[in-house]
DNA sequence: ACGGACATGTAACGAGTTACATGATTAT
DNA sequence: ATAATCATGTAACTCGTTACATGTCCGT
């Protein structure tokens, strides 16, 4: 039921196609959401059935024709209602330390092999995050301080992963260690 | 995918029915995997279908049958060969965070309950992880050796949820402010 | 009498993934 | 030529949730 409303508010803060919200998901919300360019087609599509988008094909030049979506006032309510609402609890689901915790069947190089490898992607993540938020603090301050708690949500991601990352630091130095 | 081999992670461990294995995702791994009991009897059928489990009726006085699943050679060869595999990389999926990306829709009031409602689920969830973890340090010492990566994810679960908690506390800060 | 723990399940649905399909433009 | 980017979609499948169903024992 989350998706819908993802898309919703990206649509809110700028009108836009499935592709277009494909990319911007990948940019801008990658720290909380994730989501197909199938699932958007989808959602964007009941979404629309249900009268909360509006949608205009916009033929352009040497590119195939795009559907814009927008918000109608009905789906303004509806996103401007859902953000009051308890948030549906987050499901954890990390297959990786499902790994380590069965870690008793790898060796200490097969687990600092295993650690190591989530730890360049974590470095990754980490470095995308501090891009996205170099590209926030160069941004107009009037909008800045609009979607302020947006950019509290990017903090968090960061900091998140500095967590992880010093973490993954420890393990790999108590497997190199004895 | 990656259920069942938390479930064969879990069985491997020590042998139980669908019943216990519920509440041991909840008691055990739940700061990094969760399911509904739906699920266990379902992939628990699968997996005894495939071969990877073995089972056994238990009747007992005064309750229910219960169908205690242990692991097949078969099954502990899946496994071994799983937690060598590069993890799939995990989807993060947050509600919460959409409502706070959105926040403009709040008001100061309706953002500061927001925020406080998130932090005391995961003050909770800290102080669950904390008693696990001491019920761990008072077991005997030679499975908490065994199971020292075990440890480990608890250890990151807990870091994780304190850095949650200091980023909920400045977010409520700054809305008490100015 | 009622709720909670124990114990296992079915059915229907919604969410998410994977594979496949189409077709133009631009850059190498 | 070949790959990447732009742009939208269908079909089949698995995973996860919600609701429903059954029945015993124990404590209050």
């Amino acid at each position: 039921m989350s998706l819908r409303y993802a898309v919703l508010t990206l649509l809110d803060i700028e009108p836009g196609s499935g592709y277009d919200l494909k990319r911007r998901f990948e940019r801008s919300v990658s720290h909380f959401w994730s989501a197909s360019h199938q699932q958007m087609y989808r959602e964007l599509h009941r979404l629309h059935a249900e009268g909360l988008l509006d949608c205009s094909e916009q033929p352009q030049a040497g590119k195939p024709d795009k559907k814009v979506y927008s918000l109608t006032d009905a789906g303004r309510a509806a996103l401007a209602d859902w953000v009051q609402q308890p948030a549906p609890a987050q499901k954890i689901r990390e297959p990786f330390l499902i790994q380590l915790f069965a870690g008793h069947h790898l060796s200490r190089q097969q687990a600092h092999d295993t650690v190591s490898r989530q730890l360049e992607q974590h470095r990754a993540l980490l470095q995308s995050y501090l891009e996205q938020s170099e590209r926030v603090e160069q941004s107009d301050p009037a909008l800045q301080e609009r979607y302020w708690l947006a950019g509290e949500t990017l903090a968090l991601g960061i900091e998140a992963e500095r967590t992880w990352i010093a973490w993954a630091e420890g393990i790999l130095r108590k497997l190199e260690q004895d």
